[in-house]
DNA sequence: ATAATAATAGTAACGATTACTAGTTAATAG
DNA sequence: CTATTAACTAGTAATCGTTACTATTATTAT
């Protein structure tokens, strides 16, 4: 009933692979290269039901446009604010950590939480190598 | 040389103040009562300079309009997914445990982080009851 | 092949927010 | 006080990321 998989999805995937925590945007561009017929809407449709079935991570930013990563396993991801770069950062300490951080809120709150969004901001080395 | 405060300015304090983490549209539709003129850009170009300058806090949530919190002391926001309703964590541990995390991501990363932004969703106590 | 279903391209709409402009209000210098 | 200047406002237009819609094309089941 339902179909496994189309050009364009297929290059969605590929353009998340080859791209460093792109927007949906880039990801557009990068497509439009091979295949400039391809739609921006078809892009986020198909960002928004991977994100949803996690096959892909989505990383809001606030204020910036959406990324999206390929690498599902659980890490936080920091955004450098002057060139937008962003950089990945993972430990065992930190999934222990964040299991008991829901654990309290729960407890302070009384909302039985259900998903986490963390944005951490910053300069990276090499933007501040450059003032 | 700087003005001390318009009307509009206290106005929206006192929204701050009677509503609970109001929208920007939620302070300008409570203003509108008393004071129909009120416009929605200078509630939100208030709320902007006074976030700014750490006067009141923004909390943004990412799908949905940005919060605004008049109490300005650390703490986290747990919002409910279902009547939109802003629950405040706080404790000492969570702020030490945030400054580490700080340090362990600037070692992991090479960015220096400047900004945390942390959205917490799921279902409150009487949002779980009625279902 | 044909019918039924799913996905697409292209475009229009949306919602939160910001920018712009002309006019108003308040602070200050003479 | 009054004139000048600067800050602030109302109202509206514009922006930008994202979603919705529609007619068409592609895929699968019969």
């Amino acid at each position: 009933m339902s179909r496994r998989y189309s050009a364009q999805k297929m290059m969605i995937e590929n353009a998340l692979k080859k791209l460093d925590h792109p927007t949906a945007t880039e990801i557009y561009e990068d497509i439009r290269k091979d295949y400039p017929n391809i739609s921006l809407g078809t892009v986020y449709r198909n960002l928004g039901i991977m994100a949803e079935s996690g096959e892909i991570l989505r990383i809001p930013q606030g204020d910036a446009p959406d990324r999206f990563d390929i690498n599902t396993h659980e890490h936080l991801h920091v955004a450098c604010t002057k060139c937008g770069r962003v950089f990945d950062a993972e430990s065992d300490e930190l999934e222990a950590f964040f299991e008991k951080l829901d654990q309290f809120l729960e407890e302070a709150t009384g909302v039985h939480i259900e998903s986490r969004v963390m944005i951490f901001k910053g300069t990276c080395s090499h933007c501040r190598e450059r003032s």
